[in-house]
DNA sequence: AACTTTGCCTAACACTGTTACAAAATGTAA
DNA sequence: TTACATTTTGTAACAGTGTTAGGCAAAGTT
């Protein structure tokens, strides 16, 4: 029954040509503007073939998404696996997400979303001079007298505002996912927000009131 | 000329009443699925009149954008405010970041491009279990023996990543402004994230190699 | 050769953002 | 009040989009 053989040959290969044709257009003209017409027309074949292949537009982008977190997490296991000590793993891997994320920054946007229009103008905001401001007075106010002298204000405001973008959105992308609106391994996200908050107080200053002293703060804040 | 009074009075009531739908609309329905006619239709407007108060539809959205940012700079600066010390005033804007955004998810999403398809199916992907464990598998590695009961290696692994996406995201978002391909305050943003990979370590094992060891590695990494 | 199944395309539906142009309402001047 | 000018508004179109129903033709089966 070579027939049925050479069938599914030929739906695997306009499967795999439409994902080839997908990410060509995603990389030339960005995730935006990509539409099934303009697959349909470069494979050659009409719409509803590729209707065939994928239930719908997003099926198309979620393929993207499911192999961009497999590259990453392979990325990172690489990373990893040339470094001895946990801590220069860690590093490693640090720098691994980094370099992938700027190395495949179309599978990136595609996995998190970024590259929306709005986006695009966050830099230009007025509000966001006030916003670092607020923030720098604080962290200025907490060094140390004698502090060695690399201390970079600005920089520490970029990490403060990375950890708590990346905390929030990590937590609100997973939200509405039924199984998921307990926390998935016994803690909450708040706990996860106290961590991430005291380690940076704590590489500023040496010596902070842990939440551990507070618990009532910490742990028992409104739910959402 | 009080007809001009009244002519510029009723420009701005239609105005406020676009952004007033806009806004319903964007609440009721996702800002997915918000559409110059809905707005018309329910402001009983013809399309064009929308055109004539915003150049197109993302200046509607920038408007919300803008606000958003206004809203959390002030959320930000009331924390403050309430705190005499600067580590609590820290951990008070960190508090009431996360606050804003679960409180204002329509606007945090405007803001960063959240709730886009792709993104809601990121907590189903597999790859995420591999992309997990060899985190968590270095983290628990790097743990000294004598560690305090109270240490949560899953809840070390969602700092971590938070971390790291936020910092790439940040930074990916403000690419492609012309003035900022050069460090806007004289650093690389690999600076910050040896910063924030530094501290995340520092958080686990107190004495971890600092980057400055090894500057090679942390400073003159390849641009992009 | 007749029949069945499969694959494929045309054409439509219901939308979207955007704009050219004509009609209506409003203002001003005679 | 009438005639003209200006502003405001709506209609209708253009060029797209995702998605799907229905029919035609080719391929396979009996």
């Amino acid at each position: 029954m070579g027939i049925l053989d050479r069938k599914q040959r030929q739906k695997d290969e306009v499967r795999a040509s439409i994902l080839d044709t997908a990410w060509q257009l995603i990389v030339t003209e960005g995730w935006q503007s990509f539409s099934i017409r303009k697959i349909a027309d470069a494979i050659e074949y009409s719409v509803p073939v590729i209707y065939s292949h994928f239930e719908n537009k997003d099926a198309i982008l979620l393929e993207f998404n499911r192999k961009g977190f497999q590259l990453l997490s392979a990325a990172l296991a690489r990373a990893k696996s040339g470094e001895p000590e946990p801590a220069s793993q860690i590093r490693a891997m640090g720098r691994a997400y980094w370099d992938f994320a700027f190395e495949n920054k179309e599978y990136y946007q595609l996995m998190f979303g970024l590259g929306i229009p709005t986006c695009e103008a966050v830099s230009r905001i007025p509000a966001l001079a006030n916003f670092a401001e607020t923030i720098i007075g604080s962290i200025n106010a907490m060094v140390p007298a004698g502090q060695q002298p690399p201390f970079d204000p600005w920089l520490k405001y970029q990490s403060f505002w990375s950890m708590l973008h990346g905390l929030v959105s990590i937590n609100m992308i997973r939200i509405g996912q039924p199984e998921q609106t307990e926390p998935p391994h016994g803690h909450l996200p708040q706990q996860v927000l106290e961590d991430v908050i005291c380690s940076f107080i704590r590489g500023i200053q040496a010596t902070v009131p842990t939440p551990a002293a507070d618990p009532s703060s910490a742990i028992n804040r409104p739910d959402n």
